[in-house]
DNA sequence: CTGAAAGCGCTAACAT
DNA sequence: ATGTTAGCGCTTTCAG
């Protein structure tokens, strides 16, 4: 209870009666200490509780090992699915993760002052959070490396690590259409970048095949828009045989608005969505999805921006990954999975 | 890309032909600055692109406004779907959100030095992290204030935010009584604190009424293992007519559960859960559950500790937050809600 | 109303 | 192998 200040190095250097300095040093394992002053010092400092500063470390290396990670207000699942992942990772690299959120109409200038005044590392962007050019800017002239999830970094001088998501819609309209599905659906999402891609591929994927969209509703990536949009769809007087979701959220949505208009899938509608998010494999929905290695994704990215602490010229550079359609019962599956311009994997039965 | 340094204090007071301190008093509105020099102090703080080094302003004033949040690598949605709620909060406090996560089979104590490391406000911690009485006095020796959310905070001299688990449990089973059932299973958690008082008040609240709790069996708190504990509850000979789930995730897979076994909810089983989680508000769901207030109880806790920011030896306190029973369709309807323990509320259809 | 100076806890040349 | 010395960028007495 005693407001006794934190020990700090000035103390443990008396204690052991060497240079303050020379307790830095030992502390991290400086190889020209000598071994016996080393082992004192980390005996004293110990004992007396010490635990390093890394407000004063950053301060003086110029270097906060924080990686500031942006999100938006959405209520799209795969931010918050996976956040932990990033946090894990974040930690396991001796660094700290930081929270920003861009609410609901805003964009990352939002947060651009306080990820400047925490001298953050480096950020992680969702492509659900609206980039500027005078936030890119600002970043780069503060020495902070950004990396854009998904969606492409030439324009912002960023880093990006994407999947490209226009190969995974364009997969999925090869997937449905070698299904034998004629009467193809799909429900948009709303402006952010990864979704649009996803729609202009799926699109581009038709019309290589020679189908035309039976239809096109927008869901807005939320739950409720979706569920809206696939019960209009398939209330209709002739309804699609597939319905393509531009993300997992509108898929759930979808699976359910069929089922509570008595259809079953995929007998009467296949439903395909887009990101893998956790509900997809609970035995109700058995989602067949465009997946993305997040543990992978989340580790580039945080790559990237580690390489580049320390290194503010060093160049942005841009991972590319692979689409991956996972397969589970969601929709009909066609008999020669290797003919399609998707590479597919099966995902077992739940339990 | 030049490397220029960021601009500080020091060259703004050079530029504008004054103190140092006067810049910084400027800055922060301090009263005693003429008019005059503050605007013309801002007008060439702005002009350089000036933004404050808050790591060097925590290392001044020994305070580094940033919360953490402490989170377990757990598969509950509890925690990824309210963080979005602190986080705003956080930022509207005009703090930052640090996150710290304790892997599977690991306690707080794993992340106490980088949260000292970084001097953080003050820590929330929720129930699914183990707590240590090392841990809580290594926080309080650093001023660090706990606040542990729905536990009690009493045996670490912590400060709490707490909804009585146990009475939402009592209520719970008050309430399924009350609709008639006599045949009713619990489906347990884990040993996570909150799981275990859910647990204690359902069972004293079954007693109470002197009902026998027909069976109760283990999930874990994951949808995995609720839903094969589902699975084998009805599958028995004689099978439950009510099952209250120790939380959301666990409730939705009950209702999977029943849907795959060809039961209707709530005509052949009643289903009752714990948290609130958006899932139960989908169609398919329409979970009747027990709610958390999370912008009040998030926003006391961030009040908790922004209050012991400076104030070392201002006590833990404790904040209790009464139990309420969110009532969707998943569960039978008892004619006389007035006549329970627990607060209700109906949930309208959705859409 | 503003300036001077010390200091927050640590690091990193530069000495020795 | 260790000590000296100067900062890192800001706040905060204490003076004036």
């Amino acid at each position: 209870m005693n407001v006794r200040r934190f020990p700090t190095t000035a103390e443990i250097s008396r204690e052991a009666g060497v240079n303050k300095s020379t307790v830095s040093r030992a502390l991290k394992a400086d190889p020209r200490i000598s071994e016996a002053t080393r082992k004192r010092i980390l005996e004293i400092a110990e004992s007396m509780g010490y635990a390093p500063n890394a407000i004063a470390q950053s301060l003086a290396t110029n270097n906060s090992n924080i990686v500031a990670f942006v999100g938006s207000e959405t209520q799209n699942y795969w931010y918050q699915e996976n956040i932990q992942t990033l946090a894990r990772q974040v930690t396991q690299a001796g660094r700290q993760l930081m929270l920003f959120q861009v609410m609901r109409g805003g964009t990352i200038d939002d947060v651009i002052p306080q990820m400047i005044q925490y001298r953050v590392a480096g950020c992680i962007v969702i492509p659900a959070v609206e980039m500027t050019d005078t936030a890119a800017e600002r970043l780069r002239q503060f020495g902070i490396s950004m990396v854009l999830l998904n969606r492409p970094g030439e324009a912002f001088g960023a880093s990006s690590v994407r999947q490209d998501q226009a190969e995974g819609g364009r997969g999925v309209a090869h997937f449905l259409v070698a299904g034998g599905h004629r009467r193809i659906a799909f429900i948009a999402g709303n402006m952010n970048p990864a979704a649009q891609d996803r729609e202009r591929g799926f699109l581009a994927g038709l019309k290589e095949i020679g189908v035309e969209p039976f239809a096109i509703d927008r869901g807005e990536f939320t739950f409720r828009g979706a569920y809206a949009a696939a019960t209009r769809l398939l209330q209709a007087e002739v309804r699609p045989d597939a319905i393509f979701a531009a993300n997992d959220m509108m898929a759930y949505a979808t699976i359910e608005a069929a089922r509570a208009a008595g259809l079953t899938v995929p007998d009467d509608l296949s439903v395909v969505g887009y990101d893998n998010g956790r509900v997809g494999a609970w035995p109700g929905f058995r989602l067949t999805t465009v997946a993305q290695p997040i543990e992978r994704m989340f580790g580039d990215a945080l790559g990237l921006i580690l390489d580049r602490q320390d290194k503010p010229d060093l160049p942005p550079d841009r991972v590319g990954i692979a689409a991956g359609l996972l397969i589970r019962d969601s929709a009909r599956v066609p008999e020669d999975l290797g003919a399609l311009p998707i590479d597919c994997r099966r995902d077992g039965p739940f339990g």
